[in-house]
DNA sequence: TTTGCAATTCGATAAGTTTCGAATTAATAT
DNA sequence: ATATTAATTCGAAACTTATCGAATTGCAAA
């Protein structure tokens, strides 16, 4: 992975409302088996103090760092994270504090 | 570690620039054994295309996000990174990627 | 002590970001 | 068909950031 790849992942989980968001979302899935480790958008709303259209904004922007995964389900969107992109993140960062 | 403190992490690393500078001074700190895994900024400079005011700022923020830690040598500026720093981060996400 | 190099501070500008409310689209339930 | 709920799009306002050149500070070598 290259430099404007990582800072790109790295801006996107820079905010912090949009850093609880893509938390969420991780909790979220793990938590949700059955759904196969998806999450709900509408359920997570709720718990973060902002309005719907901003959290659209954060979610394109997280699903644009390939950070998570969208789909639409009918009248909601699923969300699962994109292990890949954690994976090749943290690699780095391990690499740095060897 | 909190979501604003790891935000604020992130932040520092969202610069393509910035995360370059400090990727190098990863690098030449681990280059340098002698010298007790630091790295002298002036070293650095000319690498990066872009002048001393920008690279000073990118400095503090690095510092300022406990990802570096600087210390004036004279006329020059060491700085090493903070692994304690980059542990905790990349815990974070390895709880995510699981 | 003056010269020169490394780094910082300052002020400015251009560009990008976060957030909102209003309007709109998409899909379901009544 | 109509009403309802989830999400998106749009435009705008307020705020933040990256970068620069010029001026300044800190330090050491000549």
């Amino acid at each position: 992975m290259d430099s404007a790849k990582l800072s790109k992942i790295m801006k996107a989980l820079s905010n912090q409302t949009r850093l609880e968001l893509f938390l969420q979302i991780a909790k979220q899935s793990e938590a949700n088996f059955e759904t196969e480790c998806e999450c709900f958008i509408s359920d997570i709303v709720g718990s973060l103090s902002i309005g719907a259209p901003t959290i659209s904004h954060h979610l394109k922007e997280l699903a644009n760092a390939d950070l998570i995964i969208t789909e639409r389900r009918g009248k909601f969107l699923a969300a699962r994270i994109n292990k890949e992109t954690i994976q090749a993140a943290s690699a780095i960062l391990s690499l740095v504090k060897k």
